[in-house]
DNA sequence: GCCAACGTTGGC
DNA sequence: GCCAACGTTGGC
């Protein structure tokens, strides 16, 4: 999962764009998340700050590469990725945190991660709760 | 807008 | 190498 402002870099953007380059992290766990991307991987697409929900997921089009916006030397890296598909209904934080199977997950136990793994039976119950709306239409 | 949590920095 | 001070992030 990757996170971000939508007012930074929103899904409708990513969409728009058909591709981003991931960089500018400076974050030493997030880097090392970065760093185990393969393409191809799903990348769950979550808006932070205002919306806070998960909206859409990615594919990593481009796996770890040197970042190009780094000024130092401590080995940040970028990937690229390119939209696959939006969730049906947005996933909230509040969804998640109320089913309560999935409270420890980074999102909820480390709320500063920006880029962090998500275990497969993580991903397919927020995919499940995609899939059956959030009951406010 | 506030504040808790976390990461980083720098003095010792 | 420890720890206090500071800065940043993001939920509330």
């Amino acid at each position: 999962m990757v996170k971000v402002e939508p007012e930074e870099f929103s899904w409708e953007q990513l969409l728009q764009d058909g591709k981003v380059i991931w960089d500018g992290v400076r974050n030493y766990q997030a880097r090392n998340f970065m760093r185990e991307m393969s393409v191809g991987d799903q990348v769950l697409y979550y808006h932070s700050s205002k919306a806070r929900e998960i909206v859409g997921i990615a594919t990593v089009s481009e796996a770890a590469f040197p970042d190009p916006t780094a000024e130092d030397d401590k080995g940040w890296v970028a990937v690229e990725l390119k939209p696959l598909e939006a969730l049906k209904t947005p996933v909230s934080l509040d969804q998640i945190k109320s089913d309560g199977r999935m409270d420890d997950m980074y999102l909820v136990r480390q709320s500063r991660l920006s880029v962090m793994p998500v275990s497969d039976s993580h991903y397919d119950m927020i995919l499940q709760l995609s899939e059956e709306g959030n009951g406010k239409g």
